[in-house]
DNA sequence: CTGAAAGCGCTTACAG
DNA sequence: CTGAAAGCGCTTACAG
């Protein structure tokens, strides 16, 4: 490339100072059209390229906003993704990406990369046994957090997620109400809020139902469609094998239903098996899958648009909103409709 | 917060000059132990952050790099990015993400905005559409660039990709190879060159087979999941219906293989099915997928490690390098092993 | 081994 | 409506 071209550059082409140029490209109103006009021009003639750096240390905004959650290949983060991506790119904010996959230390990297570019915002689905602090850090150093799918107590932010406790709640009176009396849960962990959120519902729903809980249904752990491809092999192995199962994700259940289907168990057949999510693939999985929508465009919208909101000046005091899950139901808990 | 802390705080807390902070704090030679371990010390202390911009500005180095593709969500993308990141993690790189959903003018708005911030390069697989000239546009603001999956002609970039059409022919001679006479393919476009190549291994295929070629056995489009489930009817519709199917991708042959269960054909019994890429899920599907291994993780490792050789100073002249891709069989065409 | 000074490319009061 | 000048927080020759 040839010399660099600025500011500077197309202010001597035209005979004009760089305040006035750097007030036209911003189309402020002090400036003359006509002027304007000219100065556009040049800037494109001249293939001149805004530098953002310079703009932002001298302004200390930097139009970049950055979102950490734990995997973007889970549909179930994809699509809370999808609609932060669209609420960001109408605001002209660039957003930076990153994985923690649960490394708290991979996350506290990503948050100092941030402090470090001067970034105006963060949405975090904050990794396993994040403390409060890592959060206030940010804030104390002028970057406002919104977190979503997972909250933190005492961390004093803003955060969005779905009504776990409730929504597997909601999983579990519909098994009842079609006549079972055994149901298992898989997957998930008390180290998450939503772990512990969702197996609470379950309980609640099993008491609700008059059910007896026993240990032997529970099977933790499993987050993933091959982990829960993987507790098939447990689940039957249970003694007096429960009639159905809800599961922490969608993904986990589409693991299990593959898994089960593996061993010649056919899912909404001979066992019937929830989901939770409702992500795109549920639909179409063989048996379509019954599951509790958990509204993820609706968490990232919401998160967007409430830092942006920050960012506009917006004071928070932390809070978290629930929003409301609701049951969808398909044919893998036996087949109302025509399979 | 606070005063903000910079470099000059720290120099005068100490009594010493800015560029003797500087120097410490990035481990210069230049600077005596004690010194360093006295700087080192009181920018914890004090809460120092490092303003990167400030230091961009001044170095035109900004340790960031963009990556875009069509759709992380896909896990072809996914498995791609995961091997991008680890290299560019490993070298202190920040990678910015950005989805182009095949909009043209959402490509260039992010290479736009890589340019403003000064990126140091770009991983790019190219929208539909994407005219060479825009490649060279970034090349020549100083903005090196690697084509990974999909290349350019005349874009005069370095680019990493499977090598799609011996990779399909791989699939067709395995299923000519089972006895079938009769193959369709489905899915994909002439608009990427991932897209004609693959078709071309697939005619080629058929011709090494001494099989004549049918029009009605090529359904062109589908490239998801969903529209490979929606491409199921389509398929069974083909009058003489063929018994086997290539698809452009293992998403496209899952949606396809739960598309025809749903119907009542069991793929690998009733009909043969291969996919392309082996992600992950292929091993776990219901019957687990026959599929080509596309490499994903060697493009995306290769393709970070040349731009990080081009960082360093490396020169490169057009150039596609190509990875063999291998077949992998498992039950989706009839079942050599127990299913 | 350490310091004084210039400069990266913008924006923002302040004058005129 | 336009211009001259300072300053954002670093790094980098250059002296000493």
């Amino acid at each position: 490339m040839a010399q660099k071209v600025k500011l500077s550059t197309i202010a001597e082409a035209l005979g004009l100072s760089t305040a006035t140029v750097s007030l036209a490209l911003r189309d402020s109103p002090l400036v003359a059209d006509v002027t304007k006009e000219r100065i556009k021009e040049a800037a494109r003639e001249l293939g001149y390229i805004y530098n953002r750096r310079a703009a932002s240390l001298r302004t200390s905004r930097s139009g970049i906003v950055g979102v950490c959650v734990h995997d973007v290949m889970n549909p179930f983060y994809g699509e809370i993704l999808k609609a932060i991506e669209h609420e960001l790119d109408r605001n002209r904010q660039t957003f930076i990406l990153c994985n923690h996959y649960d490394d708290l230390s991979k996350q506290r990297s990503f948050v100092d990369t941030l402090l470090q570019l001067g970034a105006d915002g963060l949405i975090l689905s904050p990794a396993l046994g994040t403390p409060p602090a890592d959060i206030r850090l940010a804030e104390e150093n002028g970057l406002p957090a919104i977190l979503i799918a997972r909250t933190i107590d005492g961390a004093g932010a803003l955060g969005f997620r779905g009504d776990d406790a409730y929504g597997m709640g909601l999983a579990v009176d519909h098994l009842v109400s079609l006549g079972h009396r055994s149901i298992a849960m898989i997957g998930g962990t008390r180290a998450t809020s939503t772990g512990r959120e969702r197996e609470a519902g379950y309980l609640a729903g099993l008491a609700r139902g008059g059910i007896a809980f026993r240990p032997e249904w529970r099977i933790e752990g499993p987050r993933s469609r091959h982990s829960g491809f993987d507790s098939a092999g447990p689940f039957l192995a249970i003694k007096d094998r429960p009639t159905a199962i809800v599961c922490f994700s969608d993904l986990v259940a589409l693991g299990v239903m593959y898994g089960l289907a593996r061993q010649g168990i056919r899912p909404g057949v001979d066992v019937a098996v929830v989901g939770y999510d409702d992500i795109d693939e549920a639909e179409i999985a063989m048996p379509p899958l019954t599951t509790v929508s958990n509204g993820q465009s609706e968490v990232g919208e919401r998160a967007a648009g409430a830092l942006l909101e920050r960012l506009s000046g917006m004071e928070a005091r932390e809070h978290t909103t629930l929003i409301r899950p609701h049951l969808r139901v398909r044919q893998s808990c036996g087949s109302p409709e025509a399979g």
